[in-house]
Parts: structure tokens; sequence; C-alpha cells
DNA sequence: CTGTTAGCGCCTTCAT
DNA sequence: ATGAAGGCGCTAACAG
């Protein structure tokens, strides 16, 4: 490979000092029209580029930030991770992504390469990381955005960004209520996510405020999966006829769910009702359509990343600790 | 922000020069086994963590690759990518995320700021460049891989992996002749998108093999989209009620076309048989679920990271130019 | 408006 | 086995 031409390249050829080239190629005030014109035009000849890197040994600053998520193929998160870099890319920052699979350890390397790439800030979403071990590396980070995790303290440099899971699930609750539900079947999701805590909690609050008696045999955990909405029911069903409505933790379950309930040739919405969580792109597709809470995902990209740039530059972010609300869609799988 | 301790900061607490710090934290050999130790305690104790950007600056490389896509939230390239990042975190590099909406000024801007930030490498999807400008960046790259996009003459530093779209086609297409079908239809995409066109060629070429006449009013143009799909099927199969079998160009354009059947109350496959392309998570829970091409999506990520890998690193790269190829995935759309 | 000096944090090279 | 000098490409701070 070539070298790339330096500064000092172009200064040479057009008989001027390295500085004066700095100053070309920044937009400085202190130089003339004319010499900063012939030096673009000689940098432009010679295919120069400055080198971030080198600026950033300088600065002290990358222009760069990282987000850390459990796995891009969910569209859950990709969602967010786009609404990340548009942004970000509008500010001419750079994206470094990182998967974790939900993995502790993956997630603790990944966050180590960055701070050795010394990104600016941080997004964590979804953090798997215990409690103490992730306040110390947030201490690490310049700044640092959380998505759908709590911390106990929050740092003057960390922001926290969430979801009402409890007030969307109050809505799914309340919408089936009002069409005549009473035997309200949960399928919860992982036992040890904490949306699906906040998500079950929300279920059990509503009910009782609606004066709907709880049958905790009503509740299932299950894998966040098509299948394991599916299997899992399957057995709620056997052991529960009674049950007319179905709310689901995500809506990979509620379609694993519309499919055991059409298997049994029962009709949507007439015999069954059916509700998911966070509207993917999916959810509008299948027939019939799911009748779902939508997270405001990419926005929440872009917020998160506003937050991180204010943060970084030193403006006062305009925005703390927010709080997203779910809106309910109403598609055909709820009557 | 606490200034972070650097390799100087090391050396002094230890009472050594910065040079043997260097070693110990490099594993050079050259140093006792024991001061090593001493020095690694005392980087820890110091919460010392080496700057990458000072040592890319030394030796001229990031550790770090940008991979340039159209949409992250497509699950064709959210599963590339995952793939690209699985093989980068286990060999410790770095991943910039670039989404282009296939506009060619944000791939433009993307791929400079990728540049500067002197990435070792980059792998470009489905590059929207015209030929000149395309061959011109990818100059300035160390290395670079292409995934889905032919350029005529390949740079020694550039590897070209694509995926056979004829074949693919024409495994789809040979599927539904020995099933009994001589009309059909091809729903075919943007008219100007590469892979389209790929498999258009296909699809008149093996149709031929096959000695079926061809009638150019099976084949429609459309939008990628479930949307396309359906409303393009819809004025397909006024226009020619014999067709029985309907190709498309992916597998939204597939699940569209569903749709568009079910609601004319013909049956999927005895009245219609479907077939989508990608196998995109969707096409598995879909009812009927979609037979389909399968693109070895994430395989390709890892390939073509561990190509660039190779490259950058100066190994031989066993691989190049390779060539993918569809598996059809056999499931209740067709008979 | 332009140039000079110094240093960002690290590694390469050569000495000791 | 350890240290000293120099430089990677750039910009901040100061001088003129």
């Amino acid at each position: 490979m070539i070298k790339r031409p330096t500064i000092a390249d172009v200064a040479q050829a057009a008989g001027v000092s390295p500085q004066t080239v700095s100053r070309a190629i920044n937009n400085k005030g202190e130089i003339s029209a004319e010499t900063k014109e012939r030096i673009m035009e000689i940098a432009r000849q010679l295919g120069f580029r400055p080198s971030n890197i080198a600026r950033s040994l300088v600065k002290q600053q990358t222009t760069t930030i990282g987000i850390v998520i459990p796995d891009i193929t969910n569209p859950f998160f990709s969602e967010i991770v786009r609404g990340v870099e548009d942004l970000a890319h509008l500010h001419s920052y750079n994206v470094f992504l990182c998967n974790t699979d939900e993995v502790p350890e993956r997630e603790l390397s990944s966050i180590d390469s960055l701070l050795e790439k010394q990104v600016d800030g941080v997004i964590l979403c979804s953090s798997r990381l215990e409690e103490v071990e992730l306040a110390s590396k947030l201490k690490e980070f310049p700044f640092a955005v959380l998505i759908n995790r709590e911390i106990e303290e929050i740092p003057e440099k960390v922001r926290v960004i969430s979801f009402d899971d409890r007030l969307g699930m109050c809505m799914a609750v309340t919408h089936l209520v009002q069409r005549g539900h009473r035997h309200i079947a949960f399928l919860a999701g992982p036992e040890r996510s904490r949306s699906g805590q906040k998500r079950l909690s929300g279920y059990y609050s509503c009910l009782k405020d609606n004066g709907i008696s709880i049958d905790p045999g009503l509740v299932n955990f299950c894998e966040p999966s098509f299948e394991g909405g599916l299997h899992t029911l399957q057995k709620l069903l056997d052991a529960h006829p009674e049950v007319t409505a179905v709310l689901c933790y995500n809506d990979l379950v509620a379609i694993g769910a519309i499919r055991e309930i059409l298997t049994r040739n029962l009709s949507i919405p007439a015999d069954l009702s059916v509700i998911g969580f966070d509207d993917i792109p999916m959810a509008a597709l299948v027939h019939p359509p799911l009748t779902t809470l939508r997270m405001p995902k990419r926005e929440v990209g872009i917020i998160a990343m506003k937050i991180l740039i204010d943060l970084v530059e030193g403006n006062h972010p305009t925005e703390y600790n927010k709080i997203f609300l779910p809106e309910l869609i109403i598609r055909g799988s709820t009557n």
C-alpha cells in the first residue's frame, strides 16, 4: 500500500507550515481565503485525508461511540441501533457495534475493547451485568446512556432511558377488560427477564384495579420465541379452557400463540384474543394482524444518541432519564 | 472526568521505565517474569488501560474494520453483520457499522469517515456506487471485501463474495416444473436491482431449459415489500388467471403474495404455489410456512471477516472471490 | 495571517 | 533484562 500523505506532505508541496495546512483543513478563521483555497486544492491532488487517529490522540476525543446490545438480528435492537446510527452519522460520529448474546463475559470484553478504543461515550442496551460490575465499568466511560436497564445510583455522567412496561401491560389489560374478557392468560417470558417482571407486576395490579380475581395458573413463563409461545399456550389451554384472551411477553410469543389457537380450529378474535408486545415488523403481516404494544424503538435510539452527543459536547442535555410510553396498536387479533 | 493513567504513570509507580511497562502489557518475552507480574499488579491497581489510539498511531493499524450496508433493520443484512461481528470479536477487532439507505451520498460520506478513522479494512454490502467511484474509494482502503456487488477489475487487495442468484432461481423453477407447473409468474422486485436482474435471467433461462414457453406478461417488477407483493400479484392474477405458481423477489414480497391469494379464497398450495427468496425468520412462521431459497447470510458475514483478517494480518487467505449457493427450503407453500 | 515549539501515549530501534 | 531517544500525525499555545 502507498503511504498516505500527511499534513507535512501537503505543507511542503504548498510551501507553508504544517500548522497552516491544519488551519485550512479545519476551517479555522485565522487564514487567508486564497492560501486556504490553494492548500485545499493541493491536498485534493495529493489525495490527502486527515488522520482521525492522530487528531484523537491530541484532542482526547474520538468522535466515536459504542453501542452494546444482545443481538443485532433481533428486530427490537436493530431498530434502536438504526436510530442511533442515523443521528450519529448526522453529527459525524461513528458507531462501534457489539453483540453480547446476553453472555456477561462477552459483554465485559466488548466493553473493555470500547474503553481501549477510547470512545467518547457508550450506549448499553438491556445490560446483563451485575449492579456492581456495571457501576464500575460505567465509571470508566466519559459518558454513558443506559437503555432498558435500571441502576440504583445514577452517576452524573450517565442517563437512563426506559420503557414503561407496567403501563403498557395495563393498557393491554384494560383493552381486554373493556371488551368483556375476564379470564386473561399471560405468557410471561423468561422468569428472570426484567421487563418480564415489570409486565407481570403490571398485569397483576391492573387486574386488581379492574376488580378481576387473580388466578396464578393463568400465568406461565416461557421462552421468548415462537416455539415458546406455541408450546406454553398448548399446556395452558389444556389446563384452562375458560381463557378467552392471551397476553404475550413479545410478538414472537404471540405469533406462536396464534398458531396454536388456529391449530385447535379456534378462531381469532371470536374465540380467543391475542396481544403481543414490541410491534416488530412481522406483527402487522401475520394473519390475523397482531394487536400489540408498540415501543418507539427507533425514537429511543435517536434520543439516546442525542443525549450522548449533548453530554460529550458539553451542552446541557434537554432530556433526562426519559421514560417512553408504549402505544397500543389495535389490529385484528383482538375484538 | 479523571485523567486516565498512562504507561508513564504505571512506570513511575513501579520505578521502571515506560518501555518496561510496554513490554509487560504486550507480553513481550524480553522481561523477567517477576517484574512483569509486579507491573501488571500496579497497572491493575491504577486502573490502567492501554490506549488503542496511541498504539494505532504508531503501528498504523487500528484493529478496527468497517461494514457498510443499506439498512441494519433488514434481516438480510443484520444476519451478515452478526456473522462479521462474531468473528471480529473473536479476533479482538471492533466493527464500525454504517447504514446507507441505498443513498449514494450517504454511502460516500460513510466511506470517507471510515477512511479518516483509518480502519484496517472494509466490508461493502450491496454497494450502490458507480463503478468508477467504487473503484476509486476501494483504492484508498488497505483491504476490502465486497458482498453482493460485482466490479469489472478486482484489485489485488479486494475480494468479492456473491450469491448465485441464477442458480437459486433455477432451483426454484425446477422444483415447480417437476411438480407440473407450467404457468409460473415472477414478482421480480425493483427493475434496477442487480440481484433482481440475475434472478430474472435465471428465470428465463431455466424455463427455456425446461422447454416451457415464455410469457413476458407473467413477469412484473414490484417494490421489494409486503405491499409490493400484494398489489402486484393482484394485478397479475387479474390479467393472468392461468397462473399456478408465483416466484417472488424476496420473502416479504412472497408473504404479500400469500396474503393476496388467501384474500381471494384460493388455497395454498392447492390452487397456487408460492416461493420466496432469502429465508428471513418470518418465512417459517407465516401460514402456510414459506418455501424459499435460503442464503447463508451469517456464514457469508463470517467468511467475509475471515478473509479480511487474513488480508490484514498478511496471511494467505484461503478463500478467494467466493460464490455462495442458495439452498431450497421446502415448506408448506409449494406442493 | 503564518510559523515554531511542544506534546498527546505508545512502540521501534538501538544501547547498556 | 532494562533504558533512552526518537517519532507516528496532528493540534494547542504562543510568537511574530
